[in-house]
DNA sequence: TTCATTGCAAAGCGTTTGCAGTCAC
DNA sequence: GTGACTGCAAACGCTTTGCAATGAA
């Protein structure tokens, strides 16, 4: 078990080590400037798991150590989208519509079931991540038949947990 | 020709007594009150077509005979969501996130394909709508795999036109 | 030294809220 | 007459912007 977290806890500063590689290639493609800021914030989110949004993410940075301002974390998220390093996402359909993220560069590509309280079509108690490979299909056909490229996809499930009786 | 349109127009107008018949059959159930201005709004986006957003209803009924307040707007456009009239959309994946809706009541459920302007990821030109079956089995498949009941999906390709070469 | 980047506070913008007046029932 | 609904203006919350100070190159 001690074992097992020990190696988990490797992987994830290998994984740390090589996503700073990533950002440092893409300032450098850029011509970007190499701020400690965009450091801080791309390890913080890289040791995230799950959704974050903003707020998230900056009382969590004012909660250790590192100070960041929210503009230049609103800054940074623009440019980590650009760079493929995270994703966007709008949870909620009705309305409580609300914006977060998460790191993207390791995981595969999935889409979200999102379960509602019963009775509620507003609080969410569960985002369950899955993948299935005939979305896959749709957007090969779709881009087909419309003569396009398809970058992007974003598919939601909307659910309630089934009634036990 | 002047003949087909006379046709689509009546069509139309029926359609419109309808949907007030739905709207009127909703507001007997909840016990909500038949305002004119619920049926003024009702009427507004049933004449509609394609996407609208609430400054353009706002808009589109100051320059009419109607005023309608936007808080009004708002109230009306949530009952509406409710009663399964109208739809919200979220378009955009990168930022310019714009809220947006549609009429959904004789409309088959549909997805979109969001085409953005060449070498741009936030100019939109074209939004198509398309219905693939497979998303219905995906629904199925998930719904079973986790026990949930799906009342309702989201699915957004994102595109840009094939370079012609 | 220079100019991209940061931090702060103010501004923006779509949406919601509080409340007085109105009107459906 | 009563209380649900409307309209207005103010408040709200998230995001963007302007600008002076900072620090990477």
């Amino acid at each position: 078990m001690n074992l097992q977290n020990e190696v988990l806890d490797k992987r994830r500063l290998v994984r740390l080590k090589q996503i700073k590689e990533v950002l440092k290639l893409y300032l450098q493609k850029k011509n970007y400037r190499n701020t400690p800021e965009r450091y801080m914030i791309l390890e913080e989110i890289y040791l995230l798991d799950g959704h974050f949004n903003v707020d998230d993410l900056y009382l969590i940075m004012l909660n250790k150590k590192y100070h960041v301002s929210k503009a230049t974390i609103y800054n940074t998220i623009e440019m980590f989208l650009d760079a493929g390093l995270i994703r966007r996402h709008q949870f909620g359909e009705k309305n409580n519509i609300s914006t977060s993220y998460e790191k993207s560069y390791f995981d595969m590509q999935h889409d979200h079931l999102v379960i509602y309280k019963q009775g509620s079509d507003r609080e969410i108690v569960e985002i369950i991540e899955f993948c299935d490979p005939r979305i896959q299909q749709i957007k090969t056909s779709i881009a087909e038949a419309f003569g396009v490229e398809i970058e992007n996809h974003s598919l939601y499930l909307y659910a309630h947990r089934k009634n036990e009786s």
